[in-house]
Formats: C-alpha cells, sequence, structure tokens
DNA sequence: GCGTATTACTAATGCGCATTAACGAGTACT
DNA sequence: AGTACTCGTTAATGCGCATTAGTAATACGC
C-alpha cells in the first residue's frame, strides 16, 4: 500500500519569537501543571457540569494571576460565549468637539452601570471627521464584537439595524423607535412628564393654557404634546389644536401680538417644548420679557424640559427634567436583560418634576 | 493490524438547525463555486501575495451580495491577532458627574485619532466597584485585552504599569512621567510654553519678574517653573529663588503686603502657574484686584495655561493653551506606533501662546 | 469481588476567518 | 523537450477559547 505522500504544512507563521506577548491559557496551563481545558474550567463561571477541586482550582488562579492572564475578547466571543464588553455606538462621535451637544450626560449613567454589573464598555464610533477607518455599508458590524451594543441617536441606519437585531444580536436604542420592529430601547416618559405639568398648572387654576412648539415628527417632541393634550383633557379644559402654537421658527412666528391675543383670550399659561435649541422657551421667554409679561405675576410659563445652557442663569422654569444619567442607566440594564437572555422590561423612565419659579396661580382677572 | 479504535468526537454540540445563522464564508464559498479561501482572499485588501482573476472576484462578491454575508470581527481578529482595540485607562470614572473634572477634552483628540486609524476604545474605569476583573491588586491586568492602553491621570499604581511595560505591552501615558522607566508618554511641553511667556513679557520691557506657584512635584508644575526660569534667564534677567513665590495655599499667603512689597522691589509682572484648582491665578488676581492694581496698566498679569471656569468670563489672561485634544491625538498615534511595533516618536506637544489682555508694557515709574 | 456512582480531569473538537505552502496550468525561453 | 517562470486557486493550519465525551481513580453497595 502506497503511504500517501506526506503534504508540507501550511498555515500561519508562528508569532515572531522575540516579544513576549501576552499569556495564553496554555501558559497558564504549564505553570499551573494542568490543562489548558482546566484552565477554562476553573475561569468560565460555570454553574454546572463539571467540578474542579479546591486545590487545584487555586493553583489555576495562582498561576493567572502570576502570568497576569486576561481572556482574548474576541477568542471568547468566537467560541460561543461571552466577553464581558457592551458596545456603545455613536454615528457622530461620542466626544463632540462641542461637550453641549454631546451624549455625556447619557453616558455618566452608561458607564456606572456597566461598571457595577461588570461589564467594560467599547467605544464604537461611526463616521468621524477624518473618517479613514472605512465606514462601509457595514460600519456597524465591528459591533459585534461585543457581547450586545447600546446605539445613541437616531442616526444609526435602520437596515443595518434591523440586521442586527434580526440576527439576535443584542441591540438597545437610547431613544424612543418604535418604528423598526424587534428593536428594544429605553426613553424618558414625556407624555407623563407633559402631563403631570398641565396637572400642576391646572391644580393653581389655569383653566386656559397654550404649548408653543416646533414643527418637528420626532418622538421626543409628538410625545410632549400627546402628554401636554392628555393632560389638558384630564383637567377638563378645553385642547384641540388652537391650545397648540406649532412653528418651524418659534422666535420669529411668536409675535408680540400673537402673545397679547392669547392673554386677551383668557390664556393665563404658556408651556413651551424642550428642543436641540432651545429654541421655543427662548421664543416664549423672549417674547413674554418683552411684552410685560412677568411670571408668575401676569402669566404662568412652564417648560417641558430642561433650559438652553444660556438662560440656565435665569429663574428655573417650572418644568421637568430628562434624567439623563438614569437613562442611560436603564439603557445599560436593559442591554445586560438581553445580553443574558431575560425578557426586556420597562422601557420608560420617568422624568422628574420641578417646580421652578415661573409659575402660579393665574392672575386675578379685573 | 488492528485499527486504532475510533474515538468518539468530544467537542462543541453543532449549532441549532432551526435558526438560519448568519452565512459564513464558507457558504458564499460554495454558491461561487470556489474555495473558502478565495472568499477570504477577495474581502480582504490584502496589499500583496496573491492575485485574483477578474471574473472569479466578481463571482464572489456576487455571492456575497447575494447571501447578505457580513464578516464576524471576533473570527477576523482572532485570525488576524489584533482587536484593533485601544484600551483608555483612567483611575477615577471616565464620565465624572462633573464635566469639569473629566478627560473629556483629552477623549475627543483620542476619539478621533483613534477612529481615523481604524481602532475603536475600550473603556476601562479603575474605580469601579465589579470592573469585571475584580478591582484586586491586579486589576491592571484588564486592559491586556485590548491591543495597547492609553493611561490618563497618574494614578495608576507604578508598580502595576512598569509591569505591564515590562511584558512588552503597549502603554502611553498622557502626561510626562519619566520617573518610570521605559513607559511611553505624551505630554504638553510646558517648558517651552512657560519660556514664551517670560519672553513675551520680557519684550514688553518687565525686567523683574515673579512666578507664583503651589507647592507641588508635579512635572506639570516643575516643568512650569523651568521654563519660566529658563525664559528669564534668555532674557538676562534675575533669576533664583527670589523670582519664585512658592505656597501651599496662595490664597492665604499671597496678600496683600506681599504683593505691595513686591511692587515696591520693582516687580512688574506676575506669572501663575495653571493647577488644577486655579488657585494660583484665582489668588494672584484677586490680591492684584484687591490692592487696586489694573492689569495691565499698573502690572502685568500672565498665566501658564487657561483659566480656571469661574474666571472664564473675566478678560482672557495672557498665557498659554494647553492643546488637550491635540495632546490626546498624539497619545494616541504613540500608542499606535508601538502596537505595530515602530518606534516612538517625538513626546512633547507644543502649547499655543495666548496674547490675552492682562500684559502690556510696564508702568513708567516717576 | 464486581457492578455502579461520583469525582476530577483531559483530549479532542470547532467557532469563522486569514494566511501561506503547494500545486496545476499556462507561457516563455533555452 | 526540458527548464523556469508567472498566475490563480486551494488545502491545510492555527488564532485562543469553550465545550463535552471520555477516562482514570476512588468510593459505595450488596
Amino acid at each position: 500500500m502506497e503511504e500517501p505522500r506526506q503534504r508540507a504544512r501550511p498555515g500561519r507563521t508562528p508569532a515572531p519569537a522575540g516579544r513576549t506577548s501576552r499569556p495564553r491559557q496554555a501558559e497558564v496551563a504549564r505553570l499551573a501543571g494542568v490543562s489548558q481545558a482546566t484552565v477554562s474550567l476553573v475561569l468560565g463561571a460555570r454553574k454546572q457540569g463539571a467540578t474542579i477541586s479546591e486545590e487545584t482550582r487555586q493553583k489555576v488562579l495562582d498561576a493567572v494571576r502570576t502570568l497576569g492572564y486576561v481572556p482574548d475578547p474576541a477568542a471568547s466571543r468566537l467560541a460561543a460565549a461571552r466577553n464581558n464588553l457592551l458596545g456603545v455606538f455613536s454615528f457622530t462621535s461620542t466626544f463632540p468637539t462641542d461637550v453641549q451637544h454631546s451624549y455625556y450626560p447619557f453616558l455618566v449613567g452608561v458607564e456606572q452601570e456597566a461598571a457595577a454589573r461588570g461589564y467594560d464598555l467599547v467605544l464604537f464610533t461611526g463616521s468621524s471627521t477624518g473618517g479613514a477607518g472605512a465606514a462601509g455599508p457595514h460600519a456597524l458590524n465591528r459591533v459585534r464584537l461585543a457581547d450586545g451594543c447600546l446605539f445613541l441617536g437616531r442616526h444609526a441606519p435602520a437596515d443595518e439595524l434591523r440586521r442586527l437585531v434580526a440576527d439576535g444580536f443584542p441591540v438597545v436604542h437610547l431613544g424612543r423607535r418604535d418604528e423598526l420592529e424587534g428593536l428594544a430601547w429605553v426613553g424618558a416618559d414625556y407624555i407623563s412628564a407633559g402631563q403631570e405639568v398641565v396637572a400642576h398648572l391646572a391644580a393653581l387654576g389655569h383653566r386656559r393654557i397654550v404649548l408653543v412648539r416646533e414643527d418637528d415628527e420626532a418622538p421626543a417632541s409628538t410625545d410632549r404634546e400627546h402628554g401636554f393634550l392628555k393632560g389638558l383633557e384630564e383637567a377638563g379644559l378645553p385642547g384641540g389644536p388652537a391650545a397648540v402654537f406649532r412653528s418651524a421658527d418659534p422666535e420669529r412666528d411668536l409675535t408680540a401680538e400673537r402673545l397679547r391675543g392669547w392673554l386677551d383670550d383668557g390664556v393665563t399659561a404658556f408651556v413651551a417644548e424642550e428642543t436641540d435649541t432651545g429654541d421655543a422657551w427662548r421664543a416664549l421667554h423672549g417674547t413674554a420679557h418683552f411684552v410685560g409679561i412677568d411670571a408668575p405675576r401676569d402669566a404662568s410659563l412652564a417648560l417641558l424640559g430642561s433650559p438652553p445652557p444660556d438662560l440656565a442663569d435665569g429663574p428655573s422654569p417650572t418644568g421637568f427634567d430628562v434624567p439623563r444619567p438614569q437613562l442611560g442607566a436603564a439603557a445599560v440594564r436593559m442591554l445586560a436583560a438581553l445580553v443574558s437572555g431575560e425578557k426586556t422590561r420597562e422601557p420608560l423612565v420617568a422624568c422628574t418634576f420641578r417646580p421652578g419659579s415661573t409659575a402660579g396661580p393665574p392672575p386675578v382677572r379685573p
């Protein structure tokens, strides 16, 4: 019988012997005098199955400590396990030059909650300015290295997100996102918060309230309006289109005449939504000041959110605050739940009512 | 001849057939009628070596499109023996509740540069309670999961850092750190910057200049003093201990009497170092104001750094700015160089002179 | 004394991809 | 015809880890 000719052995070149590379489980095993499998068993917090003697366990752990062994995340994941890494993906850079527009407040909570649960964070930056990093059609794919990924901002391409979700990869979107079937998300409960603000005003005695908002279809915006209208309804106050003033440019359209007109019509309280720019509140605040309204004496003002930084020094507006760190933390909790296969939990985080100083009882009409 | 008994084949259970998993290169290969290796060659942007016919390339790309294949990053990185991950370690949390005390400005540059080079960032928090790797005495080992690691702040324990460096793990420290042999670092060139400020004052005509600094041995502090003294020397001005006022609590010790004494002695310009707290500048600024000095009319003031946030609204002090984003970027460049085995580069980043409005010609003495 | 548990560990295997030696086919040159 | 190349492709291999069948050793039951 002719022995089949021994083929040469292709494959990768062995690592250069010169530099000491990071230790592997094999080295740990050698040092501990056990097999690589045993090392894996000791390190993996197996819930059942193999048992390891305390003696062996200690030998292994000692070797791990001595060598400073740390598992390779890529290998862990490839072997169908996890690597205790959570991704944070933002299409725009996570650290924009301007802190104001950053996700910083959310990340505070994200980092804390992740650390508390034993996860480290991987920052995946989408198309950054330089963008040499092949921001191809599959840029989102890198996140698969982690056990799951958190998405900030609504810029993540829907089809790629859908793909991740369809593949069963744990994904959580920070901010409501219903249009994407199956996408888990956490968001602030703007509806309840808006409702609460209206309830507060109604309790003070206001009977005619107007909402000033921008021309925007984002959930954060429409939810606030829903909450506002719901609040009116529950208080038995007049709602309908007349209660909402919507404009693409409030600072231009919210004129003094218009404001005076409302006042003459018996409107005693005004509510503005919080926007990226803060324009709605700025317009309301500015025009009211211009007209000579002294809040809350002549009329009450409220803001569905926090004031923009440039107005932060003024009197604290009545309204609510979005608990951004808590939102980040909630997102991490949900992501962790998905990673471990648990059911998803309540996606809404309550906002906190801020009494402020711009709302009071309506003026007594002569 | 007895055939060796056929061992059973242990290993992992095959994936549940139920769910259609994502396509692999093998499936693409089958559809395209080529081998898996060919698929890998087509997809990988090989710089040299194998050549692929245009026909085959198209067949493969078509199959990729048909199946919607996307590479598994875990597998890619495992096979390529690098994770494309850079660690960022800060002993305090990376996102402190107070933005002011954060490394945010550095991270802006770190993120940009890392993204431009195709790296993702892993955030390690030293103080984190759980922190996956139980913040024991070997908490730093956790960073070995990345290809290299950037250290922010000087809280990282020296012995552990030393260990990483000794093991050939690529490490870069943000901020000068000479005492640790072999540690790569990048830092701001405080010496040149301090020198430049003094040169500016000297050029304006000042002949007696005093530096106010805290009682601190941090390189950022001593470097500023060196630069200051070097500047004096180059301008042929009197240096020595008399030119430097050092105090652990400048706000208490920098009294009005002392300041008046200097003025009487012919000192016409004062320089403060920038500190974490901004106390040196605050003391100098405050006492000068108290004494009735109007800068730059009665005397010139300069600051070796940027003013603290609470004084940011006042007149812009003459001095220099530390280009924090650029420092972060430079640190990433150096780290990337270390990871790919290149030589390290220039560790110093130049500060930018800020003319400001607190320095001018010395007053004409009667 | 022999079957059956139980315990403690190891060998073997594959995850999906990158890498490379080897090979067949074609071309060009002695 | 033999040699020397170039081109295009593939088989084989391993990256580092998790998983599981198997085994050896000891303990237990009757």
